[in-house]
This record gives structure tokens, C-alpha cells and sequence, in this order.
DNA sequence: TTTTTTTATTGAACAGTGTTCAATAACTTT
DNA sequence: AAAGTTATTGAACACTGTTCAATAAAAAAA
């Protein structure tokens, strides 16, 4: 029994080989300019081998993916601590817009990179629910404390995440220029400063 | 003279076969799934051909992107004939949105695709340039009547396209499954109307 | 211990990609 | 008709994701 035991941390030893070898790579030349030959070589393997541990290059990415989310969250529940909701509210936009200057290219795999057809309904989007529930429910509870009265918390949420991500989403594609004169950090962090004037109006 | 003179009509109307093609290609598989030799076969000329028109799959690609921004812009002037600034400004969203969801892709190529390395400084920004400064001048004018005011025009415009661009990325980029039981459109247009509530308080 | 079976790994092959370039066809000018 | 330009081709290069027969390595059975 032992040895069957071995093998499967062997295997699982192989897999997380892989794993950081497509990390380094995925973030270092971005989605599309990773090969599968770039990460067997990257950790001294052959290509071929890729496919016996994982069933395509976007099984990977998905793997990547759910990573992303998984520090992202880590980073939104330190929040957790701040007792008022529409501060914690505020600190969690700035938390988002902080991940992804400091994590772009998994930005780019969480939110912008095309998906493979069949992942909306796999564990990778079970993730990214929670992320939204921890929105959701945040914006309820500032509701109970009296903010933003009448509106529906799902669209509500919805509208918030679309500011963040318009915000995130330029900067990663780089959409930046036309705002000559100012820098992205700048521009990232007033834009959002604007959004939170407005919604302290609410 | 005349003769030079055909000679460059034939070399405008074979450029626009190519675009024709291309953008037939571009719009029906994306731009990644779109390869050079995809677009050649399509208007029945060998791939290289492209190469003596257009420096790379890059340039055409730029050439698409002043056409989306051109179709975009003709959309939004329509609405100078709104007189009062801020029922302009929320219409331009409606507009832009609407822009998004019937022309997925082209919406794709001109916020979204990865931009060749040299292009910010191109032509092709400047038309991006040209729908900035059309939202900037209708916030100022917005503000001319009261609104928005203690606002620095710059940051709130991007704030504002933040947030469109948000809406409509999130769309593009099918991310939006996470908010069940509601249609694109839906969640798009009361997502909006969430936003324009927070305007109408400011 | 030797033989068989299972598992892990390779590298060549397939069909595709963007791009280049020598050859050639078509057309203009001399 | 000959020379010179311009437009067009198709083969070639170096890459891509993926598959798969062959093989090496390890485990189980004899």
C-alpha cells in the first residue's frame, strides 16, 4: 500500500513541477506567447510529457487560474477585520485595483483571457462566485446600515465589479495613453477616487 | 499620368479587398483564431500577397481598429442634437454600450486585443484620443451647469469609461456567468442605470 | 531472480501559424 | 520588340498545440 502511496505524491510532485514551470513563464510572456514547448524546457522535460498530466494547454491555464482567484480572495478577507461595511467596501476596491498593478498577468488570466468554451461550468468559476458573493454581501450590509437604499444588491454589485474591472482592465491593455500626462497609478487610483466620491453621495 | 493614376486606384481597391476580407474573417473568428492565410484565401490570393500591402497581420489589424473607432464615434455624434449635457452624457453610455453588444468584436480589437508594442503613438490613438476628449467636453459642459463639481474633468471621465468599459468587457469576455439567473442584457442595462443613479445624486 | 505487466517519458510526426523571398507573370516605358 | 517596373505566387523557415508509437523505468508476478 505504501507504494501506490509514493507514486501519487510522486505524481503530484510532478504536477506542481509543471505547474510553477508554467507560472514562470505564463507571467513572465503573458498568455498567448507561452508555448508548450517553452514550459517543457523550462523545467527540462518534453513536451509530450505535459499531456500526461494535464489534458491541454488550457488545462493548465485553469489550474493558473483558480490560483489567481485563491490569492485575490486571501488579499479581500484581511479585510475582514474592518468593522464598518462601507469602509471595508471602499478598502476592498483599492485591495482589487492593488492586485492587479502587482499581479497583471493573472489579472489577465482571472478576467480577460478568453475562456476555453466548457470552463464557466467547471470548479474554476466556483472560485470566482465566492469573490462575487464576498462583494454581494458586503454591499447588503451596507444597505442595512441605510446606503445606497432601492437599489437591487445583485446589479448594484454588478456595477461596482464593472468600475473595478474597466479601471484594471485598461491599464492591463494598456488603454492608458489617451490620458496623456498622468500616470497609470495616478489615473487608477483618482478614477477610483471619483467612483467613491460618488458612491459616498449614495 | 493618367495611367500612374489607375495604378494607384487598382492598389487602393486591392488594399480594400484585403480589408473586406479581412475584417469578414476577423469578425466571424476573433483575431487570434484568424490567420493570415485564412484571410488570403478568402478574397482567393496567395498569403504573401498581403505582405506587399500591409507590413504584417498587426497592420491590418490597426486598420480595423480606426474603423471600429470610426463607427463608434458616428454613433455617438448622433446625439449632439441632445441639448442638455448630462441627458447626453447618459445616453453616450446607452450608446456605447449598445455599440459593445452589437459589435462584439470590433469592440474587442479597439479595448481589449493585446496592442502591438509601437502603436500608442500611432494614428490609430488619436481617434481614440478623439472619443476621450468627446466624453471629457460633455462632462465640462455638465459641470458649466452645476454637476460634478470639486471634480477634476480628467479623472472622472476615466472613471466613466472605467465603468462602461467594465460593463462591456465583462461582457466580451463572458465573465459575467458568475451573476446567475439574469440575462447579458440585463445585468448590461440595470447595471448601467445603477450607475447613472449615482450620477443623478452628484 | 527472472519474466511479465504497468507506468512514465521521449521524440518524431501532423497540421497548423506568421513571415520572407527568389522566381515569375503582368504590365509600362523605352 | 526589349528593357524595366510592379504585382503575384508558392515554396521555405521557424514556430505553434497536440498525438502517438516506441522505449525506458519501475512494480508485480512467476
Amino acid at each position: 500500500m505504501g507504494i501506490a502511496e509514493r507514486k501519487q505524491e510522486e505524481k503530484q510532485e510532478m504536477t506542481t513541477r509543471i505547474l510553477n514551470g508554467a507560472r514562470k513563464v505564463f507571467l513572465e510572456k503573458g498568455y498567448e506567447q507561452t508555448s508548450m514547448r517553452n514550459i517543457a524546457s523550462e523545467i527540462n522535460y518534453s513536451p509530450g510529457l505535459l499531456y500526461f498530466y494535464f489534458k491541454d494547454k488550457s488545462d493548465i491555464f485553469h489550474e493558473l487560474h483558480r490560483e489567481g482567484f485563491r490569492l485575490l480572495l486571501s488579499q479581500l478577507k484581511v479585510l475582514n477585520k474592518v468593522a464598518d461595511p462601507f469602509e471595508r467596501l471602499k478598502a476592498m476596491g483599492h485591495v482589487f485595483i492593488e492586485f492587479a498593478q502587482n499581479n497583471k498577468d493573472y489579472y489577465n488570466l482571472m478576467f480577460i483571457v478568453e475562456v476555453p468554451a466548457k470552463m464557466p461550468e467547471s470548479s474554476g468559476f466556483m472560485i470566482a462566485q465566492e469573490a462575487i458573493s464576498l462583494l454581494a454581501s458586503t454591499v447588503k450590509e451596507c444597505q442595512q446600515k441605510g446606503r445606497f437604499k432601492d437599489m437591487d444588491v445583485e446589479y448594484f454589485s454588478f456595477m461596482i465589479l464593472s468600475t473595478l474591472h474597466g479601471i484594471c482592465a485598461l491599464f492591463c491593455k494598456d488603454r492608458t495613453a489617451s490620458f496623456a500626462n498622468k500616470t497609470n497609478e495616478e489615473l487608477m487610483l483618482h478614477g477610483y477616487e471619483c467612483f467613491v466620491a460618488l458612491l459616498e453621495k449614495s
